[in-house]
DNA sequence: GTTAACTTACTATCGAGTAAGTAAGTAATG
DNA sequence: CATTACTTACTTACTCGATAGTAAGTTAAC
């Protein structure tokens, strides 16, 4: 009856508008899972903010699970701050372009909120964030080893192994900075400490350090 | 009739296998939010762990709130790892001790994902374990700051303004890298990570950095 | 006139907390 | 030491309020 190859002919084409009011609900959800956790938030939450029903957004995105994950994309894409998506910087200028993200941050509660808290949740069982959050470490600690590399490519350095602890540090601190900062924004100056400890790791793994612990 | 005095003459004096199964459901309580978080955790998980009702449970810690906050002191006391409770080891002492924690706790999944899950989960609107991690940070961030007091007197070094920004760096890193251990420990190595960034942190500190990023 | 973009209304389930009852322990008293 | 008086430590059974997801109907765009 109908052509055999349906989808080719037709391509459903939806409304214009409605691009536009998906983003809508992806900057409600990436605020509600920012402030109540992905298992805390719920769908109603999200809905009253857009002006929407709960059944509303399912129409969407179809389940509670795939609206996390697109918020979790939608966020690499609209964070200015993110490097994926960017044209890197290479070499020492990624090292600024991240101490640089961390000041911007210290103005982005919301976003930072979300990022922490999606992120450590998605250590429990069977969290449908736990690929992501795998994937997008694994990407950044590869970005920052190589930017490593190339840092010590042009002073002539030889790239010690330490590159993968560093790099895995650099990320962690800036993530553990954010958890403190967000606990209490007048204890922790964001910017500045991000700024510290990233020049300290660098600099260790360009003059190895005496071991001052030994 | 009665005394009026009642509460002074009898002091209730619950059973002595009270105490032991409040530790039960401590433990397994630390299990189920670790693995669950605090929001997606239930009572009644916790109440099969340990061959009881949710109501059981209920009744030895009134509200579900109340457990947390008394799994999370707990947890500091069993905590082997932590600082608060033990007799404190100052100056260098204390950076060797955390890098030991750090090694410690790679064989404890368990207790650091608890740890992982609820610190940041605590950011969100009116955690119940909130004030607790708040406290807790600060307490940490004086230790580690005092901590940098003593070897810089020790070495005769004015103690630079960046003791701040350095004590919340550390513990910052090793928060984040529980992280990234937790979501794929092949990838990173908790212990030789944190014993990098802790010893290119105190470096920092103790011979400034020649700013490598200006 | 068909389909996208919804709403309303419903379902099924689950979760914390409560109430009431029961068995066993503990303690004061004669 | 035994009896009475009370408490602890639960269980069973319930309430009340969410919550994710579904189904069917409505409106308006294309």
């Amino acid at each position: 009856m109908t052509e055999s190859t349906a989808a080719q002919r037709r391509q459903p084409r939806s409304r214009p508008e409605t691009l536009a009011k998906r983003r809508d609900i992806l900057d409600a959800a990436v605020e509600i899972f920012g402030s109540k956790g992905f298992a805390g938030g719920t769908l109603q939450e999200i809905a009253d903010q857009v002006g929407m029903t709960h059944a509303g957004i399912l129409h969407h995105f179809g389940s509670k699970d795939q609206l996390l994950l697109e918020v979790l994309s939608h966020r690499d894409e609209t964070d200015v701050a993110d490097l994926e998506e960017q044209h890197i910087p290479g070499g020492i200028a990624l090292f600024r372009h991240l101490v640089r993200t961390a000041f911007v941050n210290a103005h982005r509660a919301g976003i930072v909120q979300a990022y922490v808290v999606l992120s450590a949740e998605s250590v429990t069982d069977d969290h449908p964030g736990r690929v992501f959050f795998q994937k997008r470490y694994e990407t950044l600690r590869g970005e920052v080893a190589r930017a490593f590399e190339v840092v010590c490519a042009e002073r002539g350095v030889a790239a010690p192994e330490t590159i993968e602890l560093a790099s895995a540090s650099i990320l962690a601190v800036m993530d553990g900075l954010q958890v403190q900062w967000l606990l209490d924004p007048d204890a922790v100056d964001l910017g500045r400490a991000s700024e510290f400890a990233i020049e300290a790791i660098v600099d260790s793994v360009l003059s190895p350090s005496t071991s001052p612990l030994a």
